[in-house]
DNA sequence: GATCCACAGGAAATTAAGGGTC
DNA sequence: GACCCTTAATTTCCTGTGGATC
């Protein structure tokens, strides 16, 4: 049995590695960010008027995850509200939201209340959107003095939702003719670089009104990041030196993304302290990165719904099944379809819904469905799955409805009807 | 070149749930 | 309790696609 106390014990007496193991976590803002001078810059220039009382311009942000937007964007608002503490003027209010999160225009508006008046939360939902709208004036009217900046990070994930977000991006991009003594910027922060076409032109010619672009940061630079953070976080001469280069030139890979970069370090060290390692090797790297894509998928697929698990599910019996043919979207439906109704209570989701689903599990990255056209033989997906047939039977194996249903065969799968005489794929029914 | 297949995927409608006001 | 609002999930309807076949 496994000795709880005894554990920590040990944990406590043993040669430490991390000495700020925090200082490797995105939330982080270092006192100086490496390669984003220019970008400090220019955020800094557009911002500076609000410290003589003036009205900034509205600034769109594009650039790719983990090259600094939001940790650029901290650390101006740090440093301009230090500026008006020491000229002792009204400080400025910074609001971030995330729109993976807050993804309604309600609850942007709602979201934005409660952030100046904890006190009295907007309802969840319930109100006409143009109620809460007016509850923001006159919360930012009695409440805020300095400027207000609404940090609108992944804001095409607001705008691709729902058309009518647009026309609470428009009120909000305009509210300042509401407001008697502050003044409302917009940041908006996007890593979709065409995202402006799909914006309302309204909204556009309000909102990007500046723009900056935040390019990846290359294997050079991340290793300049990494180098700097691991000079805090860990204690010297715990880290092997091809340790950050490893890191580096791993992010740099994966589209120049520093955040997965520091996470790796991190890792890295957390295994070096676990197997009770005196220094963090390439070994603990390579073991921190195999380990990360496991820990994501898994957790991805247990949050899954049942609905989405049962679409995994066929795809698992038919890889299982028919060893390397191809499955289609068709396949998938009628397995699925066959599988549902010996769940009861589970209702049958149309084909519209089931192509939906296995849409967003390409997106995830679990399956890799290709759209192809077999010319007389129809336009469809094809659908593979990304996850070792062991592993994914690892995952659906504790959703208890699922792992009854893992060694039965569907009958599709038994008859084996083939409908195009095996020229291109098999159908199954 | 026309036809056909098996969907893909956009858009609008529907349904259910959660919450509010009067 | 009736009615209104928003949201999320899902269905329904529809047009588009692209390459093999006729």
């Amino acid at each position: 049995m496994f000795d709880i106390d005894n554990y920590f014990k040990d944990f406590m007496s043993k040669e430490e590695i991390f000495h700020e193991r925090d200082v490797l976590r995105p939330e982080f803002v270092p006192s100086l960010l490496p390669h984003r001078n220019h970008q400090i810059q220019k955020i800094a220039e557009i911002v500076a008027c609000s410290l003589k009382n003036s009205m900034p311009s509205n600034i769109f942000i594009f650039g790719k995850t983990g090259t600094g937007k939001t940790a650029v964007i901290s650390y101006v608002s740090n440093h301009l509200n230090r500026q008006c503490r020491n000229a002792n003027i009204p400080e400025s209010k910074w609001i971030f939201l995330n729109c993976q999160e807050v993804n309604t225009g309600y609850r942007v508006l709602a979201k934005i209340c409660d952030e100046i008046d904890p006190d009295n939360p907007v309802p969840i939902a319930g109100w006409p959107i143009d109620v809460v709208f007016d509850t923001l004036i006159e919360k930012i009217n009695t409440n805020l003095k300095g400027n207000c900046f609404i940090i609108l990070d992944e804001i095409d994930v607001l705008v691709k939702k729902a058309r009518k977000s647009q026309d609470v991006l428009y009120n909000l991009v305009r509210i300042n003719s509401h407001l008697k003594s502050t003044k409302v910027n917009i940041i908006g922060i996007s890593n979709v670089l065409n995202f402006k076409s799909a914006l309302d032109p309204r909204v556009l010619s309000s909102l990007g009104e500046e723009e900056i672009v935040f390019p990846a940061y290359n294997a050079l630079e991340i290793k300049d990041i990494l180098e700097q953070r691991a000079a805090r976080a860990f204690y010297p001469d715990v880290l092997d030196p091809s340790v950050i280069p490893l890191c580096a030139a791993l992010a740099a890979k994966e589209h120049g993304d520093a955040r997965k970069a520091l996470d790796l370090l991190r890792k890295a060290g957390e295994f070096a302290e676990r197997r009770n390692a005196k220094q963090v090797t390439i070994d603990h790297v390579y073991f921190a990165q195999d380990n990360m894509e496991k820990d994501k998928m898994k957790e991805y697929c247990e949050a899954l719904p049942l609905q989405s698990k049962m679409i995994l599910l066929s795809i698992y019996q038919l890889e299982k099944h028919l060893n390397q043919e191809t499955i289609i979207t068709g396949d998938i439906y009628n397995t699925y379809c066959e599988m549902v109704e010996l769940i009861p209570g589970l209702n049958k989701l149309t084909q519209r819904r089931v192509s939906e689903l296995i849409r967003e599990l390409d997106l995830s990255g679990m399956v890799n469905a290709r759209v192809k056209s077999t010319g007389r033989y129809g336009r469809t997906k094809f659908i593979k799955s990304n996850v070792p047939l062991r592993d994914l039977q690892d995952y659906l194996q504790n959703e208890s409805r699922i792992a009854e249903l893992m060694n039965i065969p569907p009958s599709c799968i038994r008859n084996k009807i083939t409908r195009f005489s095996g020229k291109k794929f098999r159908k199954l029914m």
